[in-house]
DNA sequence: CGCTAAACGAGACGGTACGTCCGGTCTTTAA
DNA sequence: TTAAAGACCGGACGTACCGTCTCGTTTAGCG
């Protein structure tokens, strides 16, 4: 016996819509910013009944988190990766593989194909606790995850501290570049990635 | 003949109207989160008008950045400070100096007192490059200058490194804390606290 | 070269669908009323799908045209009558027999089963000329006819003014009772029916 | 102590809005025809917010009633009358007068102006009870109580049947072309509206 | 009696309107 | 003279149905 059905028939979703409000909410929201941007205008420029929308996410947000997880999928499908996830490369120099990636992840940061949708999920994942549990099981705990990797397979070689916290460690390369770009203290460079790398390996006491 | 008026008299500002917006907002904030909160429901809990609130604010936003820095206000004023921005203590044991700090930030941030207006202020101004200026200028570097000045101190007593950058260690302490609380990436602990420091301090490589 | 089927093969129509959706939809004007009643929810309701009924009838009014039209074919067949319009009895005494009639009107009209129904289909009818017509034509002719018949009947018998207009003595015999019900000016009773004939036979001159 | 207010303040009604209201509901009645009358059309032609009809009326039908009886009004108003109603004629010969005011009826009943949304108003008011005891307080009953006055003048000078029932009376003037109109039973002229005069005073019996 | 075309249930789709809520502006009223 | 109170226009919210359009699945009738 089974549960009577709630949710729609997911075989029976169109494609062609869910495409269509992808590409409408990251351009409205491109457009016109975060709280500007409306379901009802999504759903106008896809040329889509909001009803199509309501049905498949329970929010604004979520359309976001989708739309934006896709838009990273469709760049790792374009470079040719097999899945979203590539691994952060281990050429032996530890601090050259982080800053290679950091500085990738400035880039990153400052195109506005990126920035704005980012921004606004983060900040929303900020105060709505769903989502932000979502954001971070789908979005940036896999990032971290290959900085975890990474970060492992130097300690195992002998380069880093036995004692090391592997999380701390992480955030310790992650979050001042975050933080920096979300709230905007400071400038996002080549540069501050390279000096951060620096500063957290090598640790601030003489 | 006159000018015609532009901006609102401050000096017939009504104090008691000015304390109830504060109180109703942080009140409902709290109660119901900051996207539930309106203008309207600020201006009916405090009894006041809503053009009295748009009279001296721009948006939700502002007023709430105005609520909290008062928050902070009355909170040093009732622990008798002079001022908002009480310094980092210096015993000369760095180490000990800004886990005592950092273990205090980890309390408010657990206060939901704090946590919910911080969050949403954190939010809006991710999204809101004007506001996130303001809370930057206003509540951000100010506390920031404080562990700058602190450890400038420790730079010139010989405890840093002299190639230090301030920023980038101010950075270091503060961020990857902010960053787990906002996005909820992990728990927020004295533990992390404590362990957060050690790293910094001494670096992640052998 | 065949012309393309526009119409669908009635003698594939499935005679369950029908009949549930007819109780369906008088079920339903019976507890929402008619205005909320929709197709949406007949169809839920009679376990059928949309398209079931979107084939078959153009739009609401009509399946509840059909629907009445089908009760009472019911009440008829139920009565043992070989057709659904019984006439009118012809004891002699015209203004006995009119009377018989109208209290039975009465009681028609005073039953919920045919109340809600006639007067969303008289409602509609008013004011959807296509359907008005149908009304008309189907339902509200034959009823008529009856009446013309035993007045003409009477007429030539000699009871009645020769210089008569049957039409007209039917609306003044009808219409009366008729509006009343429609637009609960009044009261509908057997002995506002029976006042009704006397007038209507005596004159109001002396 | 009293109860907390609930209705809107009727003094600060803009009676600007209220005149577009009304001017705009009767002319896409008149344009689309009722059913495709909606609440958000009439505020968009009036160039007002929805909440400023659902503000001051329950629903699309009261809106309507009130324009028609603002057009009544206005009508009365040019005629010159002081009030709506005007008494009906009295010449001392009734059949003549009641000849003279059902031809105007029908005359009414004939102009595109009224009858569209005359007729949506009669329809709700079958349906919608409470509706339709307004239609007949407010519209009807005005109406009905003229003919009442006549016809018992016309009692008291002897020239009706002393034993008539002025309420039947009325129902056989006004009943019989009220119910050809919005039913669509007939034609709807002055040649029927005189011969149903001479068949209500003279009645159909020999 | 088995094939096949149709009618069927289900329900997703692009839309329209619903009635509510709130944003900001403007007007009235009472202190 | 200044707010409170709140009406106003505008517009998005999330829901309900509209009527159309597939989907697979019966089901009926012909071959």
């Amino acid at each position: 016996m089974t549960a009577p059905r709630k949710t729609p028939d997911r075989s029976r979703r169109s494609a062609r819509s869910r495409r269509a409000i992808f590409d409408a909410a990251l351009a409205l929201i491109g457009e016109v910013g975060y709280a500007a941007t409306t379901i009802e205008g999504i759903a106008a420029k896809a040329g889509v009944g909001k009803q199509t929308i309501y049905r498949w996410w329970p929010s604004k947000a979520a359309v976001l988190l989708d739309a934006f997880l896709d838009l990273g999928d469709q760049a790792a499908m374009a470079a040719g990766a097999d899945d979203r996830a590539s691994a952060i490369p281990d050429s032996g120099d530890l601090e050259a593989d982080l800053k290679l990636v950091l500085r990738a992840t400035v880039d990153e940061l400052g195109d506005p194909k990126y920035d704005l949708p980012f921004r606004a999920l983060a900040a929303e994942g900020a105060v709505n606790e769903d989502l932000g549990v979502e954001v971070v099981e789908r979005l940036l705990r896999p990032q971290r995850q290959l900085y975890v990797e990474r970060l492992r397979a130097a300690r195992e070689a002998g380069q880093l501290r036995e004692d090391s916290d592997l999380e701390i460690a992480v955030d310790l390369l992650v979050s001042p570049l975050a933080q920096r770009w979300l709230q905007r203290t400071g400038p996002v460079t080549h540069e501050y990635a390279e000096a951060l790398v620096e500063h957290v390996l090598r640790g601030l006491t003489r």
